[in-house]
DNA sequence: GGAATAACCGTATGAACGTATGGTTCTGCG
DNA sequence: CGCAGAACCATACGTTCATACGGTTATTCC
């Protein structure tokens, strides 16, 4: 059911998302979603925290390859970065919902917190990773970690907004272009720190 | 009208602009708002338009008076991106409307035209601001000035998202001092290219 | 003055929605 | 078996909304 949330969505806005086009969507009757799901707000809720689970979830998982893979912190980062990028269908449709689901937060608190949650959630393992940095000399040592980070997250959510209105190889490169070189900047050190 | 949406939209979300809410707000009727827009799309795309034009206007504002004041680039710079940042409750009014209406985009070409276009001008505006200032030295030559562009309204976009969800003092300075920091790199020098 | 046009209002209509409700089928267990 | 509870369904109800429509007052122009 959280599918059928997520791909309405996804293709048609927030408000396509009704009890019956969900039901429809998912092949089952308006009554058994009621069955799981006291109300609307809850199902909505419930879809919402599955993708940003998703999401975190994710970058997870590029971290540990990465570090597996004996790449620098700088790597990492910018593998993490980009992934929050909408460079294809899928991760279109993913920002999409999740713009539709920041729209609302102002009005849902308990989404606000969703929001607020996984946004500081990145941002703190953005910092840690530029404070990781100073000990092996990749991040020189003055660096204001949290403020970094603060500034990489602003960067690829505003570079995020710009590529889903405009699409395009060109506009995708342009980003990656960014990203690198302001992490460059924040970590010019070569240093493998997990390897 | 337009300010009766506004309001609206500012203070419950876009869902909260109905006709009849915007009739009793404005203090008409809802057969005059049907007499002056044939549809609700048709109201809700002339009040976005309004809201866009204004902020660019303010823009544009900010900019004539920093020049007439002699500052040099980088000031004015600074003081338009600080402009777009939701600060105060009229700006994070303007801001939650701006963002309804970009959340409404993908199904609305008319309202997507907008927004690309308010978002290519001021990119635009930035851009030639950056290759302004190379003619006097205070851009450095190499400069790529639409990439930089680009970061600059990326990260102002990204923070004005961040101060949204997270209003506050601390915040605010730190979002200035990311742009500040920025705009100092991309723009080191400190000719007074309008003086 | 008088007609045409704009400004303006209240209400009716039909569609879409969330939810409540009553009922049916399945499933596991004592 | 028997039955309790979960899974599952169709429909009815009340609300909200955009829009259509008919009518009334004000303004303008000849």
């Amino acid at each position: 059911m959280a599918q059928a949330v997520h791909r309405l969505i996804a293709h048609d806005g927030l408000d396509a998302a009704t009890m019956a086009a969900v039901a429809r969507e998912a092949g089952f009757s308006v009554g058994l979603v009621q069955h799981y799901f006291k109300s609307k707000d809850e199902l909505l809720l419930f879809a919402y925290k599955r993708i940003t689970a998703d999401l975190l979830g994710r970058v997870a998982r590029i971290t540990a390859e990465s570090e597996a893979a004996g790449r620098s912190i700088r790597e990492i980062m910018l593998d993490c970065l980009v992934e929050l990028l909408p460079l294809d269908p899928e991760r279109r449709g993913e920002y999409r919902v999740s713009r539709a689901f920041q729209t609302r937060a102002p009005d849902d608190p308990t989404a606000a917190a969703v929001a607020v949650e996984t946004s500081a959630h990145l941002r703190g393992k953005l910092a840690q990773g530029i404070e990781n940095g100073k000990e092996c000399g990749e991040t020189e040592p003055d660096t204001d970690a949290s403020l970094a980070a603060l500034e990489l997250t602003a960067l690829v959510d505003g570079l995020a907004d710009h590529l889903y209105r405009a699409p395009g190889p060109r506009e995708a490169t342009a980003a990656g272009a960014i990203l690198a070189s302001r992490l460059q900047a924040i970590l010019p050190g070569a240093c493998r720190h997990y390897a």
